[in-house]
Formats: C-alpha cells, sequence, structure tokens
DNA sequence: CTGAAAGCGCTTACAG
DNA sequence: CTGAAAGCGCTTACAG
C-alpha cells in the first residue's frame, strides 16, 4: 500500500516539499545532488503522488476517454473495436496516461457522457470514433471547447483534429494492382455508404478505374456493412456478373466472400481474386492467405494520442491533421493474370 | 463548458458552501425549502463538482480498473471480450463510476499497472478478469489490499471476492438433456484446461455422465482453446469415434464443430446435436441456430460492480462469493433422438 | 437546520 | 538553487 505524502518524502530528504514537487516534475532549478537523493528516497519508497492531488491543483487529470458511439452493430465481431482498443491502452500506457472507456448505447449516455465529459478536470481530453450516429454527442463536444481527435475523418466536414487514413490512395493502389495484373471484371464490395471508410474505399475503387479509362459498372458495386455474412451475400450478387478479382472493404467481408466463391465451385485466386482491407489477425491464416491493406492502427493511436496531448499543451488551434498510410500486402488470395 | 465551483452556487442560491455540498452529497441535515432551491440552481447552471476536488477530500475516486490479463489469446476473436467491456461499462454508468481500462500484455505492464493503480486515491478499487497468466499481479493486487474482485472464479483458490458463473451445474444441465433425449455417445470439446472455466465446464459434463453410471470415454474428450478453428479440428478428431452428440465450452467452437460435421457429409441435428456455450451474438442466426447455455454477462458485470462497491464501503471481509447460473437455450442443432 | 473553519495533498509564484 | 505560504475545490467535524 502507498500512503506516503510529499510531505513524507520531503522529511525522509531532509527537503522541503516544494523541492521534492520539482523533483517529481522534473523542474530545472534542483542541483544535480539533491535531486538524486530526492529520486533515491522516492525509488525506495515507491512513494507516487496522489494523483487527485495533482489534478486539482495542475488542472490535468492524466486522463484521456475513447468515446465509442452507439449503435455500432459489428462491435462484438469485428476485431477492428478491440484492436482499437489495445492500440489506445498501448499509447496511453506509453504516455503515462489513465485511458476511460465510453460506451454510447442511446440517447440517455449520450447525455449522461456529455455532462461528465466535459466537466473541466475530469477528462484532459477526449478521442471519439468517428461513425454516421453519434453526430450530435460530436457536435455537443465540438462546442464545449474540450480538446478533442476524432479517430478517422468525420463523417461530415467539422472545424475539428482528427486522425485519419488515406482509405482512398490505399484502395485505389490495391485495386490499381489488380488492373496491373490482368483484372478484367473488379467488383467490389463496399463499407455502409453513411460512413466516412464506407465512402472512401469505395472511392478509392472508382478512382482507380477512372484513371485506367474504365467506366464503372454500378453492377460490379454492392454494399455490404463489414461482417463475413454481408461479404457472403453480397459475392452471391456479384458472382452474377463473372468478375475475376474483388475488393471487399474489409478483411471480414473477404473472408465470407471467399467462402461464397467457394460454395459456387470457384477457386480463390485460380478463378477471382480476392482483396481485403485491415490485415487482422485472420488474414494471413485464412485458406488462401488474404492480400489485403494493413490498417496501422498502433501508429493510429499513438498518433490521435499525441494529437490529444498538444491539443491539451499547446491549445485547440489551429486544427491538426494526420493522416496515415495503410501498407498493400501481397499474400496467395490474388493472382497475375497477364 | 462547465468551470462553476461550489462557492458559485453558494452565492447564487444565497447559502454557504456547506450546505451546497450537503444537497450534493443527499446529507439529510437540510431544510426541503433549502434543498429544493439548491437543487435547481444546480440544474439551471449545470454545475457538476470538481471531480478531483471531491476525489481529494473524500478519498473515493468513483473510478474503477478493470485489469484483463496479458496473452488472451482469443481477445481479437471472442466476443467474450467485447461482451464484458459492455457490461462493465453498462454497469459502471448506472452507478456513476467511470471505467478505466487496463490492458496487461507483458511484465513490464504488470509492473506499471500495478503502481498505478494500488495508489490509493486511484480507482476505488479493481476487477480483475479471472486468467491463468497474470497470477503475479493478482497475488500482489491481493496483497496491497485494494477492493478487488475476481470475474470468475480465480485459478487457483484464494481468498478473494469473486463473481463466478456455476459453470458445473451448467454444463451438467445441459449434458443431461442430452441424455434425457437419446443420446448415446456424447463428446465434449473443451476449453484449455489451465483456465477456471476450462476445468470447470469439463467438469459439468463428466459429472452429468457418472450421475447416469455412463463411463467416461477419454477418447470422446479432446482439449480446444474456445475458438472457431479449434472446434472444427477438435471435431475433425471426435468424429472418428462416432459420437451422436457434443458439448463444446463456447459458440466459437461450436460453429467450428458443426463447419467439421457438415464439412464430413453429415447433418446437425439430423447426424450429430451440437450444444455451445456463452449464447454471443452469432449463435441465433447460425445454421441451424445454436442450442447454448446463456452467460448472464450484464447481470454478472452488475455483481461484480455491486461487490466492489461494497468492499469499498463495507470492508474487505468478509470475502464475498456471488455465483450465478447459465441458463440452457434450446433451438435448432439438437434433436430428440428418443 | 446552517455556517465558519480546517484540511485533503499537491503546485507554483514569490522572496531570498 | 531552496523554502514558506497561498491556494486548487471540495467535505466534514464543530459550534451554534
Amino acid at each position: 500500500m502507498n500512503n506516503l505524502t510529499l510531505e513524507d518524502i520531503a522529511r525522509k530528504s531532509g527537503v522541503s516539499r516544494s523541492t521534492v514537487s520539482r523533483v517529481i516534475n522534473d523542474h530545472p532549478n534542483v542541483s544535480k545532488a539533491v535531486r538524486e537523493h530526492v529520486q533515491e528516497v522516492i525509488r525506495q519508497t515507491g512513494y507516487r503522488p496522489h494523483p487527485a492531488a495533482r489534478a486539482l491543483v495542475s488542472n490535468r487529470s492524466w486522463t484521456c476517454g475513447l468515446i465509442l458511439p452507439r449503435a455500432i452493430p459489428t462491435f462484438f465481431t469485428d476485431p477492428y473495436y478491440p484492436c482499437l482498443i489495445q492500440g489506445i491502452s498501448q499509447a496511453c500506457s506509453k504516455k503515462n496516461y489513465t485511458f476511460s472507456l465510453f460506451l454510447m448505447e442511446n440517447e440517455e449516455d449520450e447525455e449522461q457522457i456529455f455532462s461528465r465529459v466535459s466537466r473541466r478536470g475530469f477528462m484532459d481530453g477526449i478521442l471519439f470514433q468517428s461513425y454516421q450516429i453519434g453526430d450530435a454527442l460530436l457536435d455537443k463536444l465540438v462546442d464545449s471547447g474540450i480538446p478533442l481527435v476524432i479517430l478517422g475523418r468525420p463523417f461530415q466536414n467539422r472545424q475539428v483534429s482528427y486522425v485519419d487514413i488515406n482509405n482512398i490512395d490505399s484502395v485505389s493502389k490495391a485495386v490499381q494492382y489488380l488492373l496491373d495484373t490482368g483484372h478484367k471484371r473488379i467488383g467490389t464490395i463496399t463499407g455502409p455508404q453513411n460512413t466516412a471508410v464506407g465512402i472512401d474505399r469505395r472511392m478509392g475503387y472508382q478512382q482507380a478505374l477512372q484513371r485506367n479509362k474504365i467506366i464503372v459498372n454500378e453492377k460490379l458495386i454492392v454494399e455490404g456493412t463489414f461482417t463475413e455474412e454481408s461479404g457472403y451475400w453480397g459475392m452471391k450478387q456479384l458472382l452474377r456478373e463473372n468478375p475475376d478479382g474483388v475488393f471487399t472493404a474489409s478483411d471480414q467481408m473477404a473472408l465470407g466472400a471467399m467462402r461464397a466463391i467457394k460454395e459456387e465451385g470457384l477457386d480463390v485466386p485460380g478463378d477471382i481474386s480476392v482483396i481485403g482491407y485491415d490485415d487482422f489477425p485472420m488474414a494471413s491464416p485464412a485458406h488462401p492467405a488474404l492480400t489485403t491493406l494493413r490498417q496501422p492502427i498502433a501508429q493510429f493511436c499513438f498518433e490521435a494520442l499525441k494529437m490529444l496531448i498538444s491539443l491539451v499543451e499547446d491549445g485547440l488551434e489551429p486544427y491538426r491533421r494526420v493522416i496515415l498510410q495503410s501498407e498493400f500486402v501481397i499474400r496467395d488470395s490474388t493472382r497475375d493474370r497477364s
């Protein structure tokens, strides 16, 4: 147990509270000898400053909130959320931050979360997972002036800081690869078209085709929901159009698509190449191992927290943007047909 | 933004700080008229007490930590963790607690988490997910005297408070059902035998057979890891023994088992009945809809938090225990063979 | 039932 | 470079 106070450490070190406080906070004005001695005492006693006392006087809680919007249908099946949570957890631990999770499931939650989170002194700042729903909260959060970073660009354009992944570009490159390797009829199973990622990844697909003067055929585009199931049914539909390649907006959907293809008696990649998005844990052990775009989630989370801390320390404006790239990972679900 | 202080509310209400504090904390010694007036002022201003100031003086942070042990192999694929996180989040929100998540991935994390969490004044208490690993941390946590509730019985017997689900009993009833409906060769795919749940659910299987004077056949018992994949491979193995029913220790494994059975050209439940455990979101939409045992996770989390709060408010001893039941849900993956 | 005062454990000007 | 003192925003005996 640890109930020592600054006072105790001061007494044990033979200096004043002020001095101990300075060494704890790395203030320059402490002589080397004193600093080392105090540090030694702190180490031996295992002293840790009382977080509440510190928060009260410094107006910093060293805690950030992660808000996950309500009604995410894939919360229980999509590895994205565990990955995200893990990423934020790691980033916070590295930066010595504590991380509180807020799941927003209905309007009351929204109200309650807002009123807690907007209390200055509670959270240093908020990470907010972008999604089409929960926008009311987002607006209120922005207005409240609390440091705020959106994970993924906001669905509608807003004056906010965010970290995003260049979905358009990444996907466009993957589809270009299919084109370069001789694929003639490339379909796509998109994410929900009321989410930013869903829209952007579809856009990437279209841009690649247009850049190569290929007319976009709406029949080769099916909207999914990121789930395995929706990939399966989407592929069933696409199969009527005889595609020789398909880009799906998530690994889960890619897995579903491969299931549909095999069920039809066709082969991946023999008859149809499949590219996913995410490179989540199940992508490489899949059969065949999935060609996909690797989301740099760990880095994404780290950048988000870094940005949040910068908002806290250096002010909210100007708005910050960080855009990361996904890496194209070629495995066995695609084949060169040229 | 909310930067009002008690002082402000006191002035606006024409009373002292003490009185405002009393109405906020529901102390009885406030006249009805004053109480209502102050409450009205609070409502209108949207005042919220400063959490750090409150925590400092009351020695309560109204925050609990959830520690998830390191090296959980199924963290990204098992819906258990999102479900658990959601459950704790809901319970905390109901009890007006904030919930901080600690993911323990390696030994440094363990050290860091312990030193933060054991600082009195940081967390009111800790919820600790039981697992075979992370036991060193568990011991230190117990020794530190911080209020602590284990989620699931600890792997080794210990002097701690915990909430558990009666796995032995629940499984035993499910297997009894198979027996009662004329199944003659019942196999099981267990969870890892170095986890409490893995052991207990296997025990339930054995008890049901023994109660019916059936000799336990080791060839009908295969150890899995809770994953779909391990259910698939486990079933492949069991298939050699021609079972007519199988209990798997998780829904994921049940799904994998059904995949293996279908691949063999056999039918569920026509040839083999399958029972899972969890009743997670994917159990009922499965084909056929899965007969399973429903974990009362929401209630489980709620009881755990209630216990933790009682530990905080009424002291650590005596150790508390709460054991919940799983509900047997009969759907389409089992058939009466009698 | 109500208020004035002390104190929780820190940080941070201020003076030396 | 160091210490004494004020103050962060609350709660809680204590006195009335």
